[in-house]
DNA sequence: AGCATTTTGGTACTTTAGTACGAGACCTGA
DNA sequence: TCAGGTCTCGTACTAAAGTACCAAAATGCT
């Protein structure tokens, strides 16, 4: 909700920026008419995208909630890592290549997250972590 | 956010109008190039939502696409049922004890939803079903 | 520097998961 | 009635996943 009234704060200034340009070119009479169009319309085009790409892209609040869920579970930043992979479905040899470390020490951390976040397999333990928002859809 | 974005939208039309209403009271000449902006504002708004909108298309309109998709996939109704259980992170066994049938059943279940899913995990089957927008998030 | 935590990795083991067959029971439409 | 699909269940096997325990680096903090 903090980026909803953000979005629609930043949407209202621009608003009001573009009526003020307007009038005031109209007033001076030093730009066209055909320039304060374009540039209403390239505005409110890059708006439109912006928005629908933010609502795309998984907004999760980061570095907020995320976070603090985190460190009350006491789940660290590789465990993190581990289990963004994890809920990908990737094996646990695919994230040792992609994260550059063994097959053993993925089972290490797979096998802390579960006893952190109380599940018995690692298909719980991403059904449990979506419930509590640590990780996206 | 679907609704978000209509929010949004309903919003800056309301402060273009008061605009709109608060310039035609004192400068009656004005009137239609204020229009004009807001109306082009407006619509190229709108191009950018459907620019975007149209390339994300995960609207799960639930009844009708889900049964859809399954039958392009070829999952039947008992397949269906156990990929439903299998997203929950319930284990084969538990599974089996849930729809009163036996662990090899459910096996067998899964490793065709496997094959139809072309997945080769069974974590990796319920990331791509939730892609697909058969099982809900 | 010193202590706590994190990260890494190994071995040895048990438990699930998944594959590859086969096969009987049950519906359903032609 | 019969073919075709679904659902069921089994065996035997291989491959992952997960547990338990240990321990050395790396890192972070004071």
């Amino acid at each position: 909700m903090k980026k909803t009234v953000f979005v629609f704060s930043t949407l209202i200034i621009c608003v009001l920026i573009l009526f003020q340009l307007g009038k005031y070119s109209f007033l001076s009479g030093n730009v066209s008419v055909e320039m304060i169009i374009a540039a209403i319309a390239l505005v409110f085009l890059g708006i439109g995208l912006f928005i629908n790409s933010n609502r795309n892209k998984k907004l999760y609040d980061a570095d907020e909630v995320d976070l603090q869920k985190l460190k009350q579970l006491g789940i660290s930043n590789r465990e993190y890592e581990v289990l963004i992979e994890l809920s990908k479905g990737l094996s646990n040899k695919e994230i040792g290549e992609k994260l550059h470390v063994s097959e053993s020490t993925i089972k290490t951390h797979v096998s802390n997250l579960l006893v952190k976040l109380n599940a018995k397999r690692r298909t719980q333990a991403i059904q449990i972590a979506k419930e509590l928002s640590i990780i996206g859809p």
